[in-house]
DNA sequence: CTCTTATTGATATAGAATATCAATAAGGAA
DNA sequence: TTCCTTATTGATATTCTATATCAATAAGAG
């Protein structure tokens, strides 16, 4: 199944880069629905998901929460608002070393991890 | 608003206590239809959160899962098998430091984290 | 330009969790 | 024990996110 670049794929990406961070796939809708009106949302879910299967956005996934989609692809730490919800990047060292503390004791095959933050933000307090 | 003691409060957090760990509302529901056929979705669900808001269980929020409800209410952390969908425990101390590493660069106040392991389990390789 | 088929967009569907609300029952007071 | 207030229940509806369906459209290779 070889791809096809469409203009709505090229809309998505771009709003996904013109939001900036985090965006959810229904604030993504919504930003180039002014534009291209005539949008699907599942063409935008479809192809939020398959632009992040390309490795050309990153997925974001938090708990209890809906899926994200950030235009930064390299590795990062998040931090949520428990009061605002929002979400912000963590400028932060990524932590080294933890699958390989945990690969011994288990059977395990570790693969990844994720660590996610919760705070208030200074808006907020 | 007083807490009262209800049959089905008690039938919730014994499932939850002998479905041992990380079972989902629908699976405590299902558990408790065998010997309570009456009882409400509603109910299991409202429970739940009444239950892990009291710290008698601990609500475990999953990345793109369902939620789920954990006997055991120290910190640990899970691991969660991309194949078989399954979460487990990890045996591992605790990763100390980490929201002081960031609570200087950041106006943020840091509450909690999260650490979501996923990998492959014994069974499934 | 033609043809194959990936993609679109309207709509339906699935699934988790909460909201609504009359009926029920817990538990304090008499 | 009995009465009364009101927290709780359970059936149902609703919300919300995300995916599935499918005829119509359009990308792009030949």
């Amino acid at each position: 199944m070889k791809r096809r670049n469409t203009i709505q794929k090229e809309l998505i990406l771009n709003a996904v880069k013109r939001l900036h961070s985090h965006a959810t796939a229904e604030e993504v809708y919504a930003e180039i629905q002014k534009e291209y009106p005539s949008i699907g949302k599942a063409t935008v879910y479809r192809n939020l998901k398959l632009l992040s299967e390309d490795g050309q956005i990153k997925r974001i996934e938090f708990p209890c929460e809906s899926e994200r989609f950030d235009d930064t692809c390299s590795d990062h730490y998040h931090i949520k608002c428990e009061k605002c919800g929002k979400i912000f990047d963590v400028d932060m060292d990524l932590v080294s070393g933890l699958t390989d503390k945990i690969k011994d004791k288990h059977g395990f095959t570790f693969n990844s991890y994720q660590i996610v933050f919760k705070g208030i933000c200074p808006n907020c307090q």
